[in-house]
DNA sequence: CATACCTGTCATGTA
DNA sequence: CCTACATGACAGGTA
C-alpha cells in the first residue's frame, strides 16, 4: 500500500505539473483528499517542466495551486479531472518496470519566429536545431532518416480513427507526468527514473547546444475565445509550441540493456498512426501510435510492460462519464475547420513539441520554462524548413526517436495501416492477430485440460520412485552386485531362473556332471527333474519386481495390458519346478554343479575360479557359458526394456508439461494482446487530446493530416510535419532490423 | 484362431 | 580378444 500511495502521489504530482503547464491551477488536494495524501508538490520552475525526473524531487514545493470551482477554467478543470483519473490509473498499473511519462508543454517566449515558409508544414524545428541535438551522429542519422521516410509511412498501421472532427478541447492539455506502474519493481523504476533524468539533462542541454528550434508562441484559444496572454515577444507569429512530452509509455527497464538506446527505439508509439478506416466518429487524424498494427522496433519487453500498464490503466480508469463528456466532441466539431490551415499560412517551423507552447499555457509559461525563454532567438529566427529537403537535419533530432511516424495521420499515408511493412516486420505484429491467437489458445487449452494433472503427478511420482532404468535401481535386477550373486543363492538375484536353480543346483552338484546336451536335448527336462527342495527365500528372487503392473495403471494407454510383468516371478514355491527357466532345466539336465545364479552373476574372476574347482566336460562348460551369456543378456534385455519404457514415460511427461506451458503462454499472450489493445487505445486518446489542443500562432488547431506528434526517445514530443514523421517512422523501423544483425 | 503383449534369446555393436 | 552391456529383431508363450 505504501508503494501504491507513493505512486499515486507521484502521479498527482505529474498531473499537477501538467495542469500547471497548461495554465490550469488545480488544487489536487481538494479533489483527491479522499484517496490521496495532501499534495503539496507543485512545480514552479520551468526547468521542472523540462526535467521529468524533477517531478519526483519537487515535492514539498507545491504551493497548492488551486482552481476555484467558479473559475473560468472550469473546462480545464474537468479535463484535469479526467486526466487525473488517467494518471491515477497509470499509477495503479501492476506491470513492473513499466514507465509512463507524461508530456510537458512549455512555451518558449523567445525565439518566436514568423513562419515564413508556407505549406511546408509546421517545421517545428530548424535544421540547425535538430542537428545540434543529434550532435555528431547527425550525418549518420540523416542518411538513415532519408531512406526511411517514405517507407515508414507505409508501415504505419494507423488504426486510430481520424481525429479531425473530434477535437473539442481548445486548450492543449499537455501535462507532464511520469508514471511507474510496477510496484514490485521499485528498484527498476528508480533506475528508469535515472535514465529519465539523464535524458532530461541531455534535453536541457539542447538549447544551449544550438537547438534553435523553438518558436515561443503562445496559443490563443480561437474556439473558446479565451485569450491566452500571447506572450509572443515582438508579436511574432511563430507558434513555438514547446511541448515536451514525457510520454515514455514504452520505456521500461529493459533487461536487454537497450534502454541506453531508448531514444532511438521509441518507435512503437511512432508507428501508431490512426487509420482513416476507423469509424467516422473517431478522430481519424489523430493517430495513436499504439493503435497501429505495426509495432516499433521498440523493445518488446518494454512494450509488454507498457501493455500491461495500459491494461491496468483501463481497469483503473474512473470518471469515465466525465471523461466522455469532455472528451467526446460533438459532431461537426469546429476543429475540422480549424485544421484547414491555409497552405500559405506561415507556419512556425521551429515548433516542436519538445518546446511546443500551448495556448492555454501561455500565461504561465514564463514561470515554468525560463529555460525556453532563454533559448537563443537565432534558432527561432532561423526557421528551418521542414520540407523533406531538410529531413536530414530533422533526422538528427528525430533519429533518436522512432516515434516519428507514431502520430502520423492516416490521411497522409493511406498505406500506413495496410502496408505494415513486410520488410519491417512488427515485433508484436504477430501478436496482434488476436482472433487467431485466441483460437490457438483455446485449442491448446483444450489440450491442456485434456491432460489429467493427477495422472501427471502420479507419473511423476512413479518416475521419482522408480527412476529408471538405471542399474542402480534397487528394483532393477541388474542392481545386484556381482558379489552378492556369487556369495550366496539367497542374494537378491534378479534372475528367477538362477534362484530357482539354486535348489536344483545342489542336487546337480551332487549328481555330478552330465554329458553335454544341446538345447534341444535339454528341453523338457522338467519331468526328469526330481523334487526340488523348497526354498523359503524363493520369493525374494522375484524378478522384474520393478515392473509392478500396478505402477502402470496410471498410464492410460497401458491399462489395457493385463500381462504379468513379473517375468518369472514364482507364483508359489511348490511350482518352482515349472518356473525354472530353460537354462535351469538344461543345467540340471547337464548336472551343472552350481546354480545358474552363480553362473550368471559371478564376476569373471570368481566365475573362472568356480569353474576351475570342478571337473567339467566340454559340454557342461559350453552350457555354463551359454547360461551365463543368456542370463546376462536377459537381464540386459529387461533393463533395456525398462529403460525404454521409462524413456517413453518421461517423454510423455515432458510433452504434457510442454503442453501445459504452451497453454499457459498462450493465455498470457492473449492477455497481453488485450492489454496492448487497451494501451493503444489509451495512447490514441491521449494523442488525440494533446494534438487537438495544440494551436498555431493563430490559435487554430493543427491539421492532423499535415502534422503529427513525434515522440522522442528523450521523452520529448515534437510536432512535426507528417511527411517528416513518416520518414522518421520508416527509418526507425529499419533500425531494429539492423541491430539484430 | 488371430491378435497383442510379454519375455527370452540371438546377433550385433559399443566400451 | 575378452567381458560386460545395450539394443533391435525374432520367436515362443500366454491371455
Amino acid at each position: 500500500m505504501l508503494s501504491l500511495k507513493k505512486y499515486l502521489t507521484e502521479g498527482l504530482l505529474q498531473f499537477t505539473i501538467l495542469l500547471s503547464l497548461i495554465g490550469v491551477r488545480v488544487d489536487v488536494d481538494t479533489y483527491l483528499t479522499s484517496q490521496l495524501p495532501p499534495l503539496r508538490e507543485i512545480i514552479l520552475g520551468p526547468s521542472s517542466a523540462y526535467t521529468q525526473t524533477q517531478f519526483h524531487n519537487l515535492r514539498n514545493t507545491l504551493d497548492g495551486y488551486g482552481i476555484h470551482p467558479k473559475s473560468i477554467d472550469l473546462d480545464n478543470y474537468f479535463t484535469a479531472r479526467r486526466l487525473l483519473s488517467q494518471v491515477r490509473a497509470l499509477d495503479r498499473l501492476q506491470v513492473p518496470t513499466t514507465e509512463v511519462s507524461a508530456w510537458l508543454v512549455h512555451r518558449d517566449p523567445e525565439g518566436s519566429v514568423s513562419g515564413s515558409q508556407p505549406s511546408s508544414g509546421l517545421a517545428l524545428e530548424s535544421s540547425s536545431g535538430l542537428q545540434d541535438v543529434t550532435g555528431p551522429d547527425n550525418g549518420v542519422r540523416e542518411s538513415e532518416t532519408e531512406q526511411g521516410f517514405s517507407e515508414d509511412l507505409e508501415d504505419l498501421g494507423a488504426v486510430a480513427p481520424p481525429v479531425s472532427g473530434d477535437l473539442t478541447k481548445e486548450d492543449i492539455d499537455l501535462g507532464a507526468g511520469r508514471e511507474i506502474f510496477d510496484y514490485s519493481h521499485r528498484q527498476k523504476e528508480q533506475d528508469v527514473d535515472k535514465e529519465l533524468q539523464d535524458g532530461v539533462e541531455q534535453e536541457d542541454t539542447w538549447p544551449g547546444e544550438g537547438e534553435e528550434v523553438l518558436a515561443p508562441n503562445l496559443l490563443v484559444d480561437g474556439e473558446t475565445g479565451e485569450s491566452f496572454p500571447a506572450q509572443v515577444p515582438g508579436g511574432e507569429n511563430q507558434t513555438a509550441l514547446s511541448l515536451e512530452l514525457c510520454l515514455r509509455l514504452l520505456e521500461a527497464t529493459c533487461p536487454f540493456g537497450e534502454n541506453a538506446e531508448f531514444p532511438a527505439d521509441i518507435s512503437s508509439l511512432t508507428e501508431a498512426v490512426p487509420s482513416e478506416s476507423e469509424p467516422p466518429g473517431l478522430q481519424n487524424n489523430l493517430l495513436s501510435p499504439l493503435l497501429t498494427g505495426t509495432e516499433s522496433p521498440f523493445d518488446l519487453e518494454q512494450q509488454w510492460q507498457d501493455l500491461m500498464s495500459i491494461m491496468e490503466m483501463q481497469a483503473m480508469e474512473v470518471n469515465t462519464s466525465t471523461n466522455e463528456i469532455l472528451y467526446n466532441n460533438p459532431p461537426g466539431d469546429p476543429l475540422s475547420t480549424n485544421y484547414s490551415l491555409a497552405p500559405n499560412t506561415p507556419i512556425n517551423q521551429n515548433v516542436s513539441l519538445h518546446q511546443a507552447s500551448l495556448g492555454g499555457c501561455s500565461q504561465d509559461f514564463s514561470l515554468f520554462s525560463p529555460e525556453v525563454e532563454s533559448l537563443p532567438v537565432a534558432s527561432s529566427s532561423t526557421l528551418l524548413p521542414l520540407v523533406p529537403s531538410n529531413s536530414t537535419s530533422l533526422n538528427s533530432t528525430f533519429g533518436s526517436t522512432n516515434l516519428t511516424g507514431l502520430f502520423f495521420p492516416p490521411q497522409l499515408n493511406g498505406t500506413a495501416n495496410d502496408t505494415a511493412g513486410p520488410e519491417l516486420p512488427d515485433p508484436l505484429g504477430g501478436l496482434l492477430d488476436e482472433a487467431m491467437l485466441d483460437e490457438i489458445s483455446l485449442m491448446d487449452l483444450a489440450i491442456e485440460e485434456g491432460f489429467n494433472s493427477v495422472q501427471a503427478s502420479q507419473l511423476k511420482e512413479e518416475f521419482d520412485s522408480d527412476s529408471g532404468l538405471s542399474l542402480d535401481s534397487s528394483h532393477s535386477p541388474s542392481s545386484l552386485s556381482s558379489s552378492e550373486g556369487s556369495s550366496s543363492s539367497s542374494s537378491s538375484s534378479s534372475s528367477s531362473s538362477s534362484s530357482a536353480s539354486s535348489s536344483a543346483s545342489s542336487s546337480f552338484s551332487e549328481e555330478g556332471a552330465v554329458g553335454y546336451s544341446s538345447d534341444s536335448e535339454t528341453l523338457d527336462l522338467e519331468e526328469v527333474e526330481g523334487a526340488v527342495g523348497y526354498q523359503p527365500e524363493y520369493s525374494k528372487f522375484c524378478r522384474m519386481s520393478y515392473q509392478d503392473p500396478s505402477q502402470l495403471s496410471c498410464l492410460p494407454y497401458l491399462e489395457h495390458v493385463g500381462h504379468n510383468h513379473t517375468y518369472n516371478m514364482a507364483p508359489s514355491a511348490l511350482d518352482s519346478d515349472k518356473q525354472m527357466s530353460r537354462d535351469e532345466h538344461r543345467a540340471r539336465a547337464m548336472k551343472i554343479p552350481f546354480t545358474n545364479d552363480k553362473i550368471i552373476n559371478l564376476p569373471v574372476e570368481e566365475f573362472n575360479e568356480l569353474l576351475s574347482k570342478y571337473q567339467l566336460s566340454e559340454a557342461q562348460l559350453s552350457l555354463i557359458r551359454d547360461i551365463r551369456r543368456r542370463g546376462k543378456n536377459k537381464m540386459a534385455a529387461q533393463n533395456c526394456r525398462k529403460r525404454k519404457l521409462d524413456t517413453i514415460l518421461n517423454l510423455k511427461r515432458d510433452v504434457e508439461d510442454l503442453q501445459r506451458d504452451k497453454a499457459r503462454l498462450l493465455r498470457e499472450k492473449v492477455e497481453f494482446l488485450r492489454s496492448l489493445r487497451q494501451m493503444k487505445q489509451k495512447v490514441q486518446s491521449l494523442y488525440q487530446e494533446v494534438f487537438g489542443r495544440l494551436r498555431d500562432e493563430n490559435g487554430r488547431p493543427y491539421s492532423p493530416s499535415q502534422y503529427a506528434l513525434q515522440y522522442a526517445g528523450d521523452g520529448s514530443v515534437l510536432l512535426i510535419p507528417r511527411t517528416l514523421a513518416d520518414q522518421q517512422a520508416r527509418r526507425q523501423e529499419r533500425k531494429p532490423k539492423d541491430r539484430r544483425k
